[in-house]
RNA sequence: CGGGGUGUAGCGUAGCCCGGUCAUCGCGUCUGCUUUGGGAGCAGAAGGUCGCAAGUUCGAAUCUUGCCACCCCGACCA
C-alpha cells in the first residue's frame, strides 16, 4: 500500500480512480469495462442491498429471478425500447468452441451457430413481460410486485469504475397493476423509497423529480428520478422509477379481465438502482485522505487500535478491550480490534482513514491509567479523550451524530452550489463553475438539445418541489411556469 | 470510432531524443535486531521474456513496422 492520494482539487477523476483502488473497493478486470468488486467494496454493496431489500419487502414486493439471455425477437417488440438499447447490446451467436485446427487455443465452432441469437439483458422488461403474459388472466392475478437482483450488460464506449461499467449489478423491480392510478402510485412510492435510502442510509441528499422526454427511459411514459450532487459539482442520477403505462402490456399482449368482464391491458412500472450507488457514495463524502463512509453502510463502524510495548501490555489492553467489544456487538455495532503486531499504530490510523471507518479508538497504557480512550472521528478528523465508563453509549451516539453530520455537510455543499440563473449570459458563466442551475425552460426538446450542445449541461430533472413561478426560458425567452435543474452529469 | 498518452520486478517509476557494463530508484516482500501515541530504523537478501511479434544492426528497453492492452479527451450512456 503506497501512501498518498491525488488531491480532489487537482484532479478529481484521478482522485476517484485511485481511491477506489487504494481503499480496496474494486479494480479493473481483464475484460475491458468490467470490474472486480473486492471484498471490502462488496460488503458495502451488501449493506445497501440489505437495506433496500428490506424496504422492498416491507412494501409487499418479493424477489424472483429471470434469465440472463433474451431472445433477440423480444427486443424488437417495443419500438422505443429497442431504439434505446440496440446500440449497446452484447449478442450471443454461438454455443460451442472447438480446438483451433492450427493448434493455437480454441476458436468459435462455425457449425454451432444459434438459430435465434440471444441478447445479454441490458434490462429485463422484455423477458419479464413475456412471462407476465402467462401469469395474468384476471384482475385477481394483479398486482404482481416482483424485484430481482441481477447483473446486466450495456456495452458502453467509455466506462468508469462503478459509475459506468459494461456489466453492473443492480436490482430491477417490475410490477403489473390493474389501474393506471395504482401503477402511478407504485412508481412514486418506489422513488420515495430510493430517496429515503439515499438520504437516511447513504447520507446523500437527493432531489426528486421527473425526467424530460429526452432523458426518459426508452419504453416509459414517465421516468422519475433522484439526482445527487457530487463534490465536483456534477450531477449523478442515483435511481430511477418508471411508469410504463401500457406500453409493455401492449407489446407483449398482457391483458386481464376486470370485475365487469372487460379485457384490459395491464399497467406497468419498473425501477432500479445499481452499483453506481457505490460511486455516488464515494464521491459524495470522501476527502483527500480517503473514504468517508456513513456509519450505516460502513462494513466496520469502529476500529480499536491498541498501543503497546511488548506482549504484556498488549495482554492488559486486550483484557480491557474484550468487554467493550462484547458490549458494542450487543448494540449491533460492527467493531474490529486490530491487534496485528505487524503494523504500527500510525500505519493503522492512515489505513483506516483511507478505508473510511467512521470511528477509531486508540487505547494504550497511558489511557488505562486515566480510565479513558482516545476516540477519533473520520468525518471531522477530530480526536478526544473519553471515559471508559459507558463508552459504548458514547460510541453509539457518536455513530448517529456522524451519520447526521455527513448528511448535513452534503446538504450544505449542495446548497452552496445551487444557483438560480435568469439570463443566458449568467447561465454560461455559472455552468462553468459547476453545480446545479435552476432556470426556466420552455419545455421543448429542441431548446434542451441546443443547451446541451453549447454547454454539455442537461436537464437533470423537473423537481417535484419547484414552485409555480412565471418566467421566461433562459435560452429561448419563451414563457415558462417553473424552473428545472440543469447540470453537467455523470 | 476519431485525437492524445502510457506499457520496464507485486505496485509506482528512471533510462528511450543521442543504440554499446543500464536494467535505475522508491514502496512492498523475505531474514535478523531494535522499535510501537500519526504511514518505524539499521543491516542483509530475493525478485525482470523491458506489452507481443517481426525487422534494421556486430549489438535493441532504446530505431522501424505491425499487433495487443490500458488511461485521458470527444461522439454514446445509468
Amino acid at each position: 500500500m503506497s501512501k498518498g492520494l491525488p488531491k480532489r482539487s487537482e484532479n478529481y477523476s484521478e482522485w476517484y480512480n485511485e481511491l477506489v483502488k487504494k481503499a480496496d473497493l474494486a479494480e479493473n478486470s481483464a475484460v475491458r469495462g468490467c470490474m472486480v468488486i473486492k471484498p471490502y467494496g462488496f460488503s458495502i454493496w451488501e449493506k445497501m442491498q440489505r437495506a433496500l431489500d428490506d424496504m422492498f419487502k416491507e412494501t409487499g414486493h418479493t424477489n424472483a429471478y429471470f434469465p440472463l439471455f433474451i431472445p433477440k425477437s423480444f427486443l424488437s417488440k417495443e419500438a422505443s425500447h429497442v431504439e434505446g438499447f440496440a446500440k449497446e447490446c452484447a449478442v450471443v451467436t454461438h454455443y460451442r468452441l472447438k480446438n483451433d485446427p492450427d493448434g493455437k487455443g480454441v476458436i468459435v465452432d462455425p457449425e454451432a451457430k444459434l438459430e435465434e441469437e440471444l441478447i445479454v439483458r441490458p434490462t429485463s422488461e422484455t423477458v419479464i413481460w413475456n412471462t407476465y403474459k402467462t401469469w395474468v388472466q384476471s384482475h385477481r392475478d394483479l398486482p404482481i410486485l416482483i424485484n430481482q437482483w441481477a447483473n446486466v450488460v450495456r456495452w458502453e464506449m467509455r466506462t468508469r469504475i462503478f459509475l459506468r461499467t459494461a456489466e453492473f449489478l443492480w436490482q430491477e423491480g417490475h410490477t403489473a397493476h390493474a389501474t393506471r392510478k395504482e401503477a402511478e402510485e407504485e412508481t412514486s412510492q418506489m422513488l420515495d423509497i430510493y430517496a429515503k435510502f439515499a438520504e437516511e442510509w447513504m447520507a446523500v441528499p437527493v432531489i426528486k423529480g421527473s425526467k424530460t422526454a429526452n432523458e426518459r427511459f426508452a419504453g416509459a411514459e414517465d421516468t422519475l428520478c433522484i439526482e445527487a450532487m457530487m463534490q465536483d459539482g456534477k450531477a449523478l442520477q442515483a435511481g430511477t422509477s418508471h411508469f410504463l403505462g401500457q406500453n409493455f402490456a401492449k407489446a407483449f399482449d398482457v391483458k386481464f379481465q376486470d370485475k365487469s368482464g372487460n379485457l384490459e391491458y395491464v399497467w406497468g412500472t419498473s425501477w432500479g438502482v445499481s452499483t453506481r450507488l457505490m460511486g455516488a457514495l464515494i464521491m459524495a463524502h470522501s476527502d483527500d485522505l480517503g473514504l468517508v463512509l456513513p456509519p450505516k453502510l460502513a462494513p466496520i463502524q469502529v476500529v480499536i487500535v491498541p498501543i503497546y510495548k511488548g506482549e504484556e501490555q498488549l495482554e492488559v489492553i486486550s483484557e480491557k478491550v474484550k468487554p467493550i467489544l462484547k458490549n458494542l456487538k450487543a448494540k449491533g455495532i460492527s467493531v474490529k480490534f486490530d491487534d496485528d503486531d505487524q503494523a504500527r499504530p500510525g500505519w493503522k490510523f492512515a489505513e483506516y482513514e483511507l478505508k473510511g471507518v467512521p470511528v477509531r479508538m486508540a487505547i494504550g497504557m497511558r489511557d488505562l491509567e486515566n480510565n479513558v480512550v482516545e476516540i477519533a472521528r473520520r468525518d471531522t478528523l477530530t480526536k478526544e479523550s473519553v471515559s471508559l465508563d459507558g463508552v459504548e453509549e458514547y460510541i453509539s451516539d457518536l455513530l448517529e451524530k456522524i451519520q447526521c453530520n455527513i448528511y448535513d455537510k452534503a446538504i450544505d455543499f449542495r446548497k452552496n452550489n445551487t444557483h438560480e440563473v435568469n439570463s443566458w449570459d449568467e447561465f454560461l458563466v455559472k455552468i462553468e463553475e459547476g453545480g446545479f442551475l435552476l432556470a426556466h425552460w420552455d419545455g421543448t426538446s429542441e431548446t434542451e438539445e441546443k443547451i446541451k450542445d453549447l454547454t454539455k449541461a442537461t436537464i437533470r430533472c423537473i423537481p417535484f418541489d419547484s414552485k409555480e413561478e412565471e418566467g421566461v426560458c433562459v435560452f429561448s425567452g419563451k414563457p415558462s411556469s417553473r424552473r428545472v435543474i440543469f447540470a453537467r452529469s455523470y
